[in-house]
DNA sequence: GCGTGATTGTTTTTT
DNA sequence: ACAATCACGC
C-alpha cells in the first residue's frame, strides 16, 4: 500500500499528489519543506450539502417555480434583479448529478420497512463516480474548467485506477455494530446494529453467517466473533459519523451509495410502524411528540441524534410537512453534516431535499443574505475570519493609538467575540466599562465595526449576533421566519451559546415546536461561549416541555461504558444520568505506556495495524489527540507503517498565504472596497508599494471615511505619496478594475475567475519566475484551490463566487474522498458525535489530557471541561479502546515529563488491560533502557495487549539533540529527587516552597516551579531544589 | 522599498 | 519548535 496522508482542510496527501502528477515531488522530498510551506496536494471536493441536495440520476431538474421554496422567494427576486450575483443559498435546488443508473443488489425493501438511519448497506458498484463525473466533463457538456487545474483534475480522474464493480452480497450489510455481528439484520427491515438486540426480531442470516445462530449470550459476542465482515467486501461498514469524514461528506450527493436510492419512490416512508421498529420506547415518544417543546436529555450513544433524524422523518412523512419548514441546527459542521447524512439515508434524497440542516453560523449567513437589506449589508458580504479580524483591528489600533502592550489585539477581539455571543453592541460595552481597558475595548470595537461596514464584511460572531438581533427586533422578519419554520430541532444543545439560544427562542412560533437534544456531560465548548445552562433555561422557558431521558447506550461495550461512566461520575456539576448498555463486555481497554511521543506513535500505528488485521476497516478506526500539535509524530508513524490516514483540522489549507492571497483577490472582485483584502494583495506580487505608502494611504482613507479603493478611483491620494508610488497604485487599480470587468461575466464559475486572477495579477508569473520548491508547492496549492472551486461549481446548485468564499470561510469545504478508506486522525473536539469501532487516544497524561486545569490556581471549570472531553473521547469507541501515555513528551520545543492522566487513574482497574502507574519512575527503580517499555505494568495485562518490539535503532528523539532524554534516568539518579514530575512539592532556598509545573530537559535538568507565595513560576535548575514529602 | 536576521511571543479545543 | 513581527542595513 502506498503511504498516504492528507490533511483537511489543509490536506497533505502524498499519494494523491502522485496520482495527480502535478509534480513529481516525492512525499519525502516534499516533507522536508513542509515546515516552511507544507506541500499540499489538496484535493478538495465540494462536499454534499443538504442545502443543495442532488437529484437522482435522470431526474429532471425540478421546474424553477417548484424549487423556489417559500422562504427564499424574496431572495430569488433579488437574484433576478441582480443577475447572477451572489445568490447561492436557496433551498431545494439541485443540479442533476450525472451518474450511472444503478441496479441494486438488495432484497426488496417492503413497504413500511424503515431504512436504518445509521446503517450502511451494500451498494452496487458502478464505475467510480468521481471518474465518471470527470469523464463527462471531458465530454464537454460543461465548459472546460480553468486552465491547468481542470486539466489536472480530469487527467487525474482518468488516471485513477478504476476498480471493477464489486459484487455485493445480496443482503443489507448492517453497520458492524458491536451487536448483531453475526445475525445479519433482517433483510426485510434493513436494520442495523441493534438488530441483535431485539429478540423478537427475525434474523435472517447473511450468507456469511448462515448457520451461526445468534449466540445466546450477548456478552461473549464481541470478543468471540471471529466473523468480522471483511472490509473489502462491505464498504458499507461505515462508521456512522465517521462515514462522513471518510466519505468526505459527499454521501448526500451519491445516491448510488444508498440502497434506498433506487428511485425516490422506493425509499420507504417512515410510518409509525417503522418508527416503532427503529426506536426504543422513550425514543419513540420523543419522535412522535412532534408538537410542543421537547428536551431529550441523555448520555453518549443513547440515540439522541437518532431521535432527531427519525423525528424529522416522521414530520416529513407522516405529517406531510414540506421540508423547507423544518430547521435542524447544531454548532459544528460535522454534527450538521451528520444529521444531514443520516436523514438523507433514512428518508431518501428526494424527500430530504429542501430541509434546512445547517450550523448556526451557516444559518446566520444564509438568512442575513436573505434579509440583507434589513441590516444594511450587501448581499454578498464577506465573512471575515480570524486573520481578517486581526488585520482590521491592527488598523483600528493604529488609528486610535492603542498600545498593543497595553491591550493586545487578541484580547480586544476576544472581548468583542464574547460580547457578540451575548448579542451586545459597542455601546453596551462602553456603558458597562469600568477600567480604561474596558473603555479601550469598547472604543476599538466601535471603530472595528465601522471598518467592517465600510468593507462590506461581517465577522464570525456577527453571523450569530446580527441574526439574533434581527429576529428579535424586526417583527416582519420574525414573523416570516416563524411562519416558515414550523419545526425546529437542535442537536448538541449543550454547546449552544446565548446568541444561539435566543435566536431559537425568537424563531419559534406560537406552536413552539422546538426540540432540543443534548447531554450536559458532553459540553466541551464553554471556552467558546457555550453555556450548558441553556438546558436549564430551556426548561425554565418552556416549562411544559416534555423531557425525555434515554438511558440505554447502543454504541459501546460494557467496559468502555464503565470507563466513561467512571470518569464522568467525578464531574462536579452535572445533572447525572444513568447510562447502561446491553452490549457485550468487550475487550479490556488497552494501556500503552511509552517512552516518548515517537514511540507512542509507533505503538499506535502498530495497534492500528493489528486492528486492521482483525478486519476492522480503516474508516472505523480513529486516533484522537487533545491538540493539533500532537499530530505530527502520529502522521509520521502512520506514513511509516503504510497506513492510509486522514487528518482533520490543524494548519488549514485555506490559511496558507498563497491561498489567502488568491481568495483576497477574489473578494476584491466582488467588492473592491474590502480594504482588508486590498491591503493584503496590493503588493503581492511585489509592485513596489511599500509600507510607508500604504500607511499613508490607509490613514488618508480613514480620515476621509472611505475605502482605499475609492481613493484610488478618485485619485485622492495624500500629498506625501510620491510619484512612483502613485503610479504603482494606479497600476494596481487598473489591474483589479480589468479583472473585475472580465470576471463580471463569470461569477457563476468561480474557478474561472480564480484562474483569471491567478494569471492576470502576475501571481502565476511570480511563482514561475523563482522556481524553488516552495514556489512549486505554492503553485500546486493554488491549483488545488482552483480545483476545489471547480468542484464546488460542479456540485452546487447555483454556484457563485460569493457562495464559494462563504463555504471556505465557514469551513464547509470537505476533503476529497478517495474511495480508499482511511484511518482518521483528529482532535477530540472534532470527534464529538462520531463513533468508531476502534479508538486510540494519545497522550493521556496530566498536562496533555487534561491539558488545562492541572496548574495550581487554574479555574476548576477548566478541569471540568477536560473531564467532559475525556468522556466524549472514551464514548466514541464502540468496541476497542486504547489509551497511551508517555514518559517523555516533546511538545512546543520542550521535553516534558508528565504523569499518566488522572482520568486513567479513575477508571476501574478491571476494565483496563494493565495497571496505570501513578508516576513515571517507581521508587528506587531506575528504569533502564531495555525495560523502558515495561514500566508500570506494561500493556500485557488482559487480552489483546501486545508489545511493540523495540526499535533496534535508537529513535531520533534519543539522538544527540535530546541527550537528556537519553540519559534521563541517569540524571535523575544523580539527583536525590528521583524522577521529577509535575505536581511535586519542592523547596528553594530563596523562593520557599512551590510545586513543580513542568519538567524540562536540556543540557541540564530544569524544572518550572510555581511558588504560591510569589504568585509566580520560575524556571530553575533542579539541583537547587529540595524535594519535599 | 526590500530583504535579512534577530527577537518575541505563542500553542487548546471551532465557527 | 515555529511563526509572526521587528530592527536594521542596503
Ligand atoms: N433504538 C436503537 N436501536 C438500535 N440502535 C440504536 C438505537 N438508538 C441508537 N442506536 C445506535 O446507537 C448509536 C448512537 O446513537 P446516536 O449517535 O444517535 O447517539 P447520541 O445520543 O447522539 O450520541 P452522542 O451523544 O455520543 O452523539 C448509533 O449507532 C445509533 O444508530
Amino acid at each position: 500500500m502506498e503511504p498516504q496522508g492528507s490533511r483537511h482542510p489543509g490536506l497533505r496527501h502524498a499519494l494523491h499528489r502522485r496520482r495527480l502528477r502535478l509534480h513529481p515531488t516525492a512525499p519525502r522530498h516534499a516533507r522536508r519543506h513542509r515546515r516552511a510551506l507544507p506541500p499540499v496536494a489538496l484535493r478538495l471536493r465540494r462536499a454534499g450539502r443538504a442545502l443543495h441536495p442532488p437529484q437522482p440520476p435522470g431526474a429532471p431538474r425540478r421546474p424553477l417555480a417548484r424549487r423556489r421554496l417559500r422562504g427564499d422567494q424574496e431572495a430569488h427576486r433579488h437574484h433576478r434583479r441582480r443577475g447572477l450575483r451572489a445568490l447561492h443559498q436557496r433551498a431545494g435546488h439541485a443540479r442533476p448529478l450525472r451518474r450511472p443508473s444503478r441496479r441494486l443488489g438488495l432484497p426488496h425493501l417492503g413497504a413500511g420497512t424503515a431504512p436504518q438511519e445509521g446503517a450502511a448497506r451494500p451498494l452496487p458498484r458502478g464505475p467510480r463516480r468521481g471518474a465518471l463525473r470527470h469523464l463527462q466533463l471531458l465530454g464537454g457538456s460543461r465548459r472546460p474548467g480553468p486552465g491547468a487545474a481542470a486539466g489536472h483534475h480530469r487527467q487525474a480522474a482518468l488516471r485513477r485506477p478504476q476498480r471493477p464493480g464489486h459484487r455485493r452480497p445480496h443482503r443489507p450489510a448492517h453497520r458492524a455494530g458491536n451487536q448483531a455481528l453475526r445475525g445479519a439484520p433482517g433483510a426485510r427491515r434493513g436494520a442495523g446494529a441493534e438488530a441483535g438486540l431485539r429478540a423478537a426480531h427475525p434474523h435472517p442470516q447473511g450468507r456469511r453467517h448462515r448457520g451461526h445462530p445468534r449466540p445466546p449470550h450477548r456478552h461473549a459476542r464481541l470478543r468471540q466473533d471471529p466473523h468480522r465482515i471483511a472490509p473489502a467486501r462491505v464498504p458499507a461498514l461505515l462508521p456512522r459519523r465517521g462515514a462522513r469524514l471518510l466519505d468526505h461528506g459527499r454521501r448526500p450527493l451519491r445516491p448510488r451509495r444508498s440502497p434506498l436510492r433506487r428511485s425516490p419512490l422506493e425509499t420507504p416512508l417512515i410510518d409509525r410502524d417503522a418508527l416503532a421498529r427503529e426506536l426504543n420506547p422513550p425514543q419513540l415518544e420523543a419522535a412522535l411528540r412532534t408538537d410542543g417543546p421537547l428536551l431529550v436529555f441523555a448520555g453518549a450513544g443513547s440515540g439522541k441524534t437518532r431521535v432527531i433524524t427519525f423525528r424529522v422523518a416522521h414530520i416529513l412523512d407522516e405529517k406531510n410537512i414540506p421540508p423547507w419548514r423544518i430547521l435542524a441546527v447544531t454548532f459544528t459542521n460535522k454534527a450538521a453534516q451528520e444529521m444531514r447524512e443520516r436523514l438523507h439515508r433514512i428518508v431518501g434524497h428526494d424527500r430530504a431535499r429542501g430541509l434546512w440542516i445547517s450550523t448556526f453560523h451557516a444559518l446566520g449567513a444564509r438568512l442575513l443574505r436573505r434579509f440583507h437589506e434589513r441590516t444594511g449589508l450587501r448581499q454578498d458580504f464577506a465573512i471575515y475570519d480570524d486573520g481578517d479580524q486581526r488585520s482590521v483591528m491592527n488598523r483600528v489600533f493604529d488609528e486610535l493609538k492603542i498600545d498593543e502592550k497595553f491591550l493586545p489585539v487578541r484580547t480586544a477581539l476576544g472581548a468583542i467575540d464574547r460580547a457578540k455571543q451575548e448579542v451586545l453592541e459597542p455601546d453596551d460595552l462602553m456603558a458597562r466599562a469600568v477600567t480604561l481597558h474596558d473603555k479601550q475595548i469598547a472604543r476599538a470595537w466601535e471603530a472595528y465595526e465601522k471598518h467592517l461596514a465600510k468593507n462590506g464584511a461581517v465577522d464570525f460572531g456577527d453571523l450569530l449576533s446580527r441574526l439574533t438581533r434581527l429576529v428579535e427586533r424586526d417583527a416582519s422578519v420574525r414573523e416570516e421566519l416563524q411562519e416558515q419554520f414550523q419545526y425546529l430541532l437542535v442537536d448538541e444543545f449543550q454547546d449552544t451559546n446565548n446568541a444561539q439560544y435566543r435566536m431559537l427562542r425568537a424563531m419559534v412560533n406560537e406552536h413552539r415546536n422546538l426540540c432540543v437534544v443534548g447531554d450536559d456531560d458532553q459540553a466541551i465548548y464553554r471556552w467558546r461561549g457555550a453555556d450548558v445552562r441553556n438546558i436549564q433555561y430551556f426548561k425554565r422557558d418552556f416549562p411544559d416541555a416534555l423531557v425525555v431521558k434515554l438511558e440505554q447506550n447502543y454504541r459501546s461495550t460494557q467496559r468502555i461504558l464503565r470507563a466513561a461512566n467512571a470518569v464522568i461520575s467525578k464531574a462536579q456539576q452535572r445533572e447525572g444520568k444513568t447510562l447502561f448498555t446491553r452490549n457485550g463486555e468487550g475487550a479490556p481497554i488497552e494501556l500503552l505506556p511509552c517512552e516518548d511521543e515517537r514511540e507512542e506513535a509507533r505503538h499506535i500505528a502498530h495497534g492500528v495495524k493489528s486492528t486492521l488485521a482483525r478486519g476492522v476497516p480503516a474508516r472505523e478506526i480513529a486516533v484522537f489527540y487533545r491538540i493539533h500539535a500532537q499530530s505530527r509524530p502520529l502522521e509520521d508513524a502512520m506514513r511509516a507503517a503504510n497506513i492510509p490516514y486522514m487528518i482533520y483540522g490543524g494548519m488549514r489549507f485555506y490559511e496558507r498565504a498563497e491561498v489567502k492571497d488568491i481568495l483576497a483577490y477574489l473578494r476584491m472582485v466582488l467588492n473592491p472596497n474590502d480594504d482588508v483584502s486590498l491591503l493584503r494583495v496590493v503588493n503581492t506580487p511585489a509592485r513596489k508599494i511599500g509600507k510607508t505608502t500604504l500607511d499613508r494611504v490607509t490613514a488618508h482613507a480613514t480620515a476621509r471615511q472611505t475605502s482605499i479603493w475609492k481613493l484610488l478611483a478618485t485619485g485622492d491620494l495624500p500629498d506625501d505619496v510620491g510619484a512612483a508610488a502613485r503610479k504603482a497604485l494606479t497600476g494596481f487599480y487598473r489591474l483589479v478594475g480589468e479583472i473585475r470587468r472580465e470576471a463580471a461575466a463569470m461569477l457563476d464559475r468561480p474557478a474561472e475567475v480564480g484562474s483569471l486572477v491567478f494569471q492576470k495579477t502576475g501571481y502565476a508569473r511570480m511563482l514561475e519566475d523563482n522556481k524553488d520548491v516552495e514556489n512549486e508547492t505554492r503553485h500546486e496549492n493554488i491549483q488545488e484551490l482552483l480545483g476545489s472551486m471547480h468542484e464546488y461549481a460542479q456540485e452546487a446548485d447555483e454556484p457563485t463566487l460569493s457562495g464559494y468564499l462563504e463555504r471556505v470561510t465557514l469551513n464547509e469545504e470537505t476533503p476529497e474522498g478517495e474511495d480508499s478508506p482511511k484511518v482518521s486522525l483528529m482532535t477530540v473536539h472534532s470527534a464529538k458525535g462520531l463513533e468508531f469501532r476502534a479508538v486510540f487516544i494519545a497522550a493521556m497524561e496530566d498536562g496533555m489530557f487534561p491539558y488545562k486545569g492541572t496548574e495550581l490556581g487554574s479555574d476548576p471549570e477548566e478541569m471540568e471541561e477536560e473531564r467532559r472531553l475525556a468522556y466524549v473521547a472514551i464514548t466514541r469507541a464502540r468496541e476497542q479502546l486504547s489509551v497511551s501515555f508517555t514518559r517523555f513528551r516533546q511538545i512546543f520545543g520542550q521535553t516534558r515529563i508528565n504523569p499518566p492522566s488522572r482520568f486513567l487513574l479513575e477508571i476501574p482497574p478491571d476494565v483496563l488491560s494493565g495497571k496505570v502507574p501513578r508516576r513515571h519512575f517507581g521508587e528506587g527503580s531506575t528504569p533502564s533502557r531495555e525495560s523502558s517499555n515495561t514500566w508500570g505494568s506494561g500493556g500485557g495485562g488482559g487480552g489483546g495487549g501486545y508489545r511493540v518490539e523495540r526499535d533496534p535503532v535508537p529513535s531520533r528523539a534519543r539522538e544527540p539533540e535530546a541527550p537528556v532524554v537519553n540519559d534521563g534516568p541517569v540524571l535523575v539518579r544523580d539527583n536525590p529527587a528521583v524522577g521529577w514530575q509535575r505536581g511535586m512539592r519542592v523547596r528553594h532556598m530563596k523562593f520557599g516552597t512551590g510545586t513543580v509545573k513542568t519538567v524540562l530537559t536540556g543540557a541540564e535538568l530544569k524544572v518550572e516551579v510555581y511558588f504560591p507565595n510569589l504568585g509566580a513560576t520560575k524556571t530553575l535548575l533542579a539541583e537547587y531544589l529540595q524535594l519535599l514529602g
